[in-house]
RNA sequence: GGCGCCAUAGCCAAGUGGUAAGGCCAAGGUCUGCAAAACCUUCAUUCCCCGGUUCGAAUCCGGGUGGCGCCUCCA
């Protein structure tokens, strides 16, 4: 069995075969830090921590690398509202980054560069391109010569008579072509600048990614993604860019997830909706937002409501109660030993689904299927310990590839456990006026019981 | 104008030639001091519409209709 992937320069489902065996190089474009990210950004880091996760989950050794563009003129704006510097706003955000997604169960890349620490690379980058007839300078910026490069186009599958015709794009007359593009970008005063040939300025948006491939990865990689609104003209320009200079194929798989809508509606600054993970985990178990971002193939666009994740909380709380269920079981003394569970049925399926360009709608569909059968397990009584495990280890296993396993940080207050102790002792006393009182008192914080036969378990809003 | 995507129940979502997975919601039942959770049962004769191919189509082909994206910063 191999694992087939979408393939945007192809426009077909291609089965995937890393350049160097087992050993996959990847890149995904990360975020412009002069805010917090959006839960549009959020699918993107969310889908590609879960193609790395899985191509590890099939064996393959996986590097990964993933930006921060740290300076460009939405920084340099923002910089000069709140009246500091780029590298403050940067930097703050950064951190910013770092805690949301984590909070996502969004995995740290194995290399994070940033532009600002790629300057000499980025430099050197845009000089090869010169020397090789690529770009040209002009009043010290630096433009890409589109018309030099043969494939460009290829990604977009647009030609570029008909990119030029239909084309919004600002023409200068510093360029020769509309379609051309900007490589290294004169400073104005008071913008930050670095010293380079053609004088003192900073990269344009493009060049960044190809020189951090190249720094980081090498001259080719396997996968390359970002949302879909990077096919054009972002990853068509590292295209050109990279494979002006360094040959054929900057990446032999290019992966783009589809867009997110609020209510229905495009999420834009314009209509003033989107939406902050920064906000968002405040309101919800963040695993119920990486339910909501993984319980579509990536490619289909989703609709974000807060029925939905209403929707989301419960199937978590589904899943959180069949791992207690089974763990709680494995305390019960006098188990029989009982015999190994085969899951192999259970694994074939959910590899197959994610085989197919990682169908996560359809590989949840058989997690809860695997969920409803413990359940009906445990439901007939007939349970002993290897089977209670096995079927443990399975579903943990599989919390683990989508990134979906409990955090373990919640413990009970204390107070909150007393309350527990005096409802037991109440119920014992067949008090249970008292004992529903408590019940309720605890609600209003927020705070559910179940009454078990292994003992009380709560569990919070 | 060019390139491309989508349309499956109240909501979400799998299914790409063999007779509609799964989750949420809803109804009835079992269990429980009562709840909750869990389990069992029920919940789309039908997959936007019209033609066609086929023994057979949600799935393939043609034509509509309705949404949407990119071509400008953007996940």
């Amino acid at each position: 069995m191999a694992i087939r992937l979408y393939n945007s320069l192809s426009g077909e489902k291609e089965v995937f075969k890393p350049l160097e065996p087992g050993v996959v190089k990847m890149y995904s474009c990360g975020p412009t830090v002069y805010n917090y990210f959006h839960i549009g950004n959020a699918r993107a880091f969310v889908v590609f921590d879960m193609v790395r996760r899985y191509l590890r989950y099939r064996g393959y050794q996986v590097k990964f690398v993933q930006n921060f563009t740290d300076v460009d003129d939405k920084l340099i704006k923002r910089a000069n509202e709140l009246e500091t510097t780029v590298d403050q706003v940067a930097g703050q955000y950064i951190d910013a980054y770092f805690s949301d997604a984590s909070a996502l169960g969004i995995e740290q890349a194995d290399v994070h560069p940033r532009v600002t620490e790629t300057m000499n690379d980025i430099i050197s980058f845009v000089s090869g391109l010169i020397d090789a007839g690529y770009a040209y300078v002009a009043e010290g910026d630096v433009l890409f010569d589109t018309s030099k490069f043969q494939g460009y186009g290829k990604l977009s599958k647009q030609s570029l008579a008909e990119l030029q015709t239909g084309s919004r794009i600002e023409v200068t007359d510093l360029k020769q072509n509309a379609t051309d593009f900007t490589l290294w970008k004169t400073a104005k005063p008071g913008e930050p600048w670095w010293d380079s040939p053609w004088g003192r300025g900073r990269p344009g948006w493009h060049i960044e990614c190809s020189a951090m491939i190249h720094k980081h990865l090498g001259e080719h990689i396997d996968i390359h993604g970002g949302g879909h609104d990077l096919l054009f003209p972002h990853h068509e320009n590292e295209i050109a860019q990279s494979e002006a200079l360094l040959g054929e194929p900057l990446a032999r798989y290019f992966m783009h997830n589809g867009y997110i809508n609020i209510n229905n509606e495009k999420m834009s600054k314009s209509l003033g909706n989107s939406i902050f993970v920064h906000e968002l985990v405040k309101r919800y178990d963040s695993r119920a937002l990486r339910l909501f971002l993984l319980s579509a193939q990536y490619r289909s666009p989703i609709n974000y409501s807060d029925e939905v994740m209403g929707q989301m909380v419960a199937a978590i709380r589904r899943i959180d109660s069949c791992c207690d269920s089974l763990s709680a079981k494995m305390e019960m003394l006098y188990l029989p030993e009982g015999t190994p569970f085969d899951s192999s049925k259970w694994e074939e399926r959910l590899v197959e689904a994610m085989d197919d360009d990682m169908n996560t709608g359809d590989a949840i569909g058989i997690l809860f299927d695997f969920v409803r059968d413990s359940n009906s397990y445990l439901h007939e009584g007939n349970i002993d310990r290897e089977g209670l495990h096995d079927r443990y280890e399975k579903l943990k296993s599989w919390l683990q590839l989508f990134g979906l396993e409990k955090k373990s940080s919640e413990f009970p207050e204390e107070d909150v456990t007393k309350m527990i102790e005096e409802r037991a002792q109440a119920r014992i006393g067949r008090d249970f006026a008292k004992a529903d009182a408590i019940r309720a008192k605890l609600l209003e914080r927020g705070i559910h019981l179940e009454d078990t036969a292994q003992g009380v378990r709560w569990w919070r809003e």
